[in-house]
DNA sequence: TCTGGGGTCCTAGGACCC
DNA sequence: TCTGGGGTCCTAGGACCC
């Protein structure tokens, strides 16, 4: 048995309700039980076991929400390290089937198995069956997969697949089984996208297949065209196995317990933010040209406002003048702040030639390794930056 | 129902340059 | 009175994914 010419057989694996299945795992004790993984009463569901779906609890569900349908259910803060953990063991398990692994996320990723019947004299259904069984049994956790012609096709298969299937279409089946999902089963079409087709009649994949390629360009601009590849198995894009393009942007977030209309409390959590997330960029040796400081009020409108310096940085000093600056521009909201974030981009490496003409960046490039390795060791809060101590001035607005 | 946190990519207008 | 055009960078906002 061989492949066809130009045919490909490309695996989609994903691991089923992936954050809880690990604490699962890690205690027994939540064997058959509820389990629910949130960031806190003022946010989201992470992921239900399947449990706790069986009490229409799901992912992206406000946890308020969760509450109300399951409040019998075990409820915990995400444990990311050993997300990470369960991971990496994942995909080595996958590696050893084929060299040509994509990681797309924590937990789930394409594997092209084209070549398996050179490779392990067996076919890509046999090989896709081994290694799901494999993290089965290695992690204790459920995965799902599904094998098609396309990445696309593949990962709306592993769709139809779970929970804890693996499901192969010939290219023949996948077209007319495919046909009769929902557009909104295409990876890529979300709310607006759905409701834009959806308000023309176009309700399936198959629909969507159907228009011509202008059409859908018309309504939906340079993504309808991408979109008409999709749905009609045209997807060429090659499972990459090499690694990831650099990092583009860091940021981090917060929601404030309360809506807040203290800028002098909002800007200290600004703050805080900052030196975090450039204490990222430090550790791994780069540089942002650009500062962006969002508000989000208590009416949910979004305000961000950014600025670009002419040379990348990653001195806390440079970072937190910036960040004082943008968010004063954001003063001025009739509603209180309910969330404030910081994202650094224009990533490169840093530049330091200003160091030739101001001795004192090099003073604030020691104090932030300094405060890096306290704060590795000791945790953040061992390390208070005090306002006026040269950096992080106060908004001097309210 | 009452809406996280980490990202990527796209669009559109304005500034600026040649 | 009429007033280019293309390229690139910056900013603000938004859709989408897990």
């Amino acid at each position: 048995m061989s492949a066809l010419p130009g045919e490909r057989y490309i695996l989609h694996v994903d691991a089923d309700a992936f954050f809880a299945s690990v604490e699962q795992v890690l205690r027994p004790d939540l064997q058959g039980l509820p389990v629910i993984v949130s960031g806190g009463d003022r946010g989201v569901v992470s992921a239900a076991s399947y449990e706790a779906r069986r009490f229409g609890v799901h992912s992206a569900m406000p946890t308020v929400q969760a509450r109300k349908l399951c409040p019998r259910a075990v409820f915990l803060s995400p444990n990311f390290s050993a997300y990470k953990e369960f991971s990496t063991r994942m995909f080595a398990i996958m590696k050893g089937y084929s060299p040509q692994v994509e990681v797309t996320s924590v937990d789930e990723g394409y594997v092209d198995l084209t070549g398996t019947f050179r490779l392990h004299r067996a076919p890509p259904w046999e090989i896709a069956h081994r290694m799901l069984s494999e993290i089965r049994a290695g992690l204790g956790i459920n995965v799902s997969g599904g094998i098609a012609g396309t990445k696309c096709f593949a990962k709306m298969t592993t769709g139809l697949a779970k929970p804890n299937g693996l499901l192969y279409l010939e290219p023949q089946h996948a077209r007319i089984v495919l046909a009769r999902l929902p557009v909104e089963s295409i990876p890529g079409v979300g709310k607006k996208a759905e409701e834009i087709l959806k308000r023309r009649g176009i309700m399936t994949v198959g629909d969507v297949a159907d228009l011509s390629r202008r059409r859908l360009q018309r309504l939906l601009g340079k993504w309808g065209g991408a979109l008409w590849e999709l749905a009609t198995g045209n997807d060429g894009r090659p499972v990459v196995s090499s690694h990831r393009d650099p990092q583009k942007s860091y940021s981090k977030e917060h929601t404030l317990e309360q809506d807040s209309k203290d800028l002098g409390h909002v800007w200290s959590v600004v703050a805080q933010l900052t030196e975090k997330v450039a204490a990222r960029l430090r550790a791994d040796g780069r540089g942002a040209c650009t500062v962006t400081v969002k508000v989000r009020s208590a009416d949910f409108s979004d305000m961000s406002r950014s600025m670009s310096l002419k040379f990348p940085t990653n001195l806390t000093r440079d970072l937190l003048d910036c960040a004082a600056r943008l968010f004063r521009l954001t003063a001025g909201r009739r509603f209180g702040i309910r969330q404030v974030g910081v994202k650094l981009s224009g990533i490169d490496v840093p530049v330091l030639q200003t160091d030739l003409f101001e001795p004192r960046r090099h003073i604030a490039a020691a104090r932030d390794r300094t405060v890096d390795q306290i704060r590795n060791r000791f945790g953040f809060h061992a390390v208070k930056i005090l306002r006026g101590s040269g950096y992080g001035q106060p908004p001097g607005v309210g």
